[in-house]
DNA sequence: CCAGGCATACGAAACCCTTCGTAAGATATG
DNA sequence: CATATCTTACGAAGGGTTTCGTATGCCTGG
């Protein structure tokens, strides 16, 4: 069974450091991490979640280079998922209809948004 | 202090029911579980978020029946921000690439869903 | 080569979540 | 009114998460 990309609060805080890193030492997650943890508790994080295989390391010096082995776009696809069947009954549409609301979103990002569904629907379109 | 809707993983196994039947009674809840949980545990899960406010009850018979406090469009709305905000670095754009990547969309669904960002879209095209 | 300092390893304390057992309260029926 | 039964109340065990303290390992500069 592959088991469900699934993370804890803190573990996804470390993830997301990662995902938006590429990768990072102890300290340049720590540096990143809210409320200030101690350097043994960030090091425990990333053990943690080597042992669970979310991420890997490479030595670089004396220390350790985290590396995500998950990748956020099916990090993402999975948290999605549980959030469309646990709260919205399975419906993507309402689940668009509070992500369009949650944030203001730029008159570009908003286009880029509408292409997106305009694509995928003249795939539909063409696959009659 | 607004505390932050989020819940626990079981925590929102309840509340995803009761979200879906508008209310519901220890036993009606506990049809809907997996995991056939005992059922003082969904007593005790109901409990826990009552206490914690988000559900109140009202007396039925011997039983008591039991309601959301906060609205489902509003724990999504925060769930998906933080998902936003953790895994797509505050994208909305990335976030819908992967939601409609995530399950099939029904021609209506799709439709539907380009409705509601076409009339954004109108919406700031007037607001200019 | 040796010491100072940075890094990892390990284990344990504290806390929270999940689950259930037992006791006590209330309701309907004979 | 008594009792069987359904329900709530309370507490606690077990497991996972978060956090850090202490011990140990290993580069690097002098």
């Amino acid at each position: 069974m592959p088991d469900e990309t699934t993370f804890t609060e803190r573990e996804l805080d470390v993830m997301s450091i990662l995902w938006r890193l590429g990768s990072g030492t102890v300290s340049e997650v720590r540096a990143e991490l809210p409320g200030e943890p101690g350097y043994t508790s960030v090091l425990k994080f990333l053990q943690i979640l080597e042992e669970k295989g979310h991420v890997r390391h490479e030595k670089e010096g004396r220390a350790h280079r985290y590396f995500p082995t998950v990748a956020a776009e099916e990090a993402g696809r999975s948290a999605l998922g549980r959030v469309v069947d646990k709260i919205f009954h399975g419906s993507a549409e309402l689940a668009l209809a509070r992500l369009v609301e949650e944030r203001p979103l730029s008159r570009g990002e908003l286009a880029r948004m509408r292409r997106i569904l305009d694509e995928l629907a003249a795939e539909e379109e063409e696959e009659q």
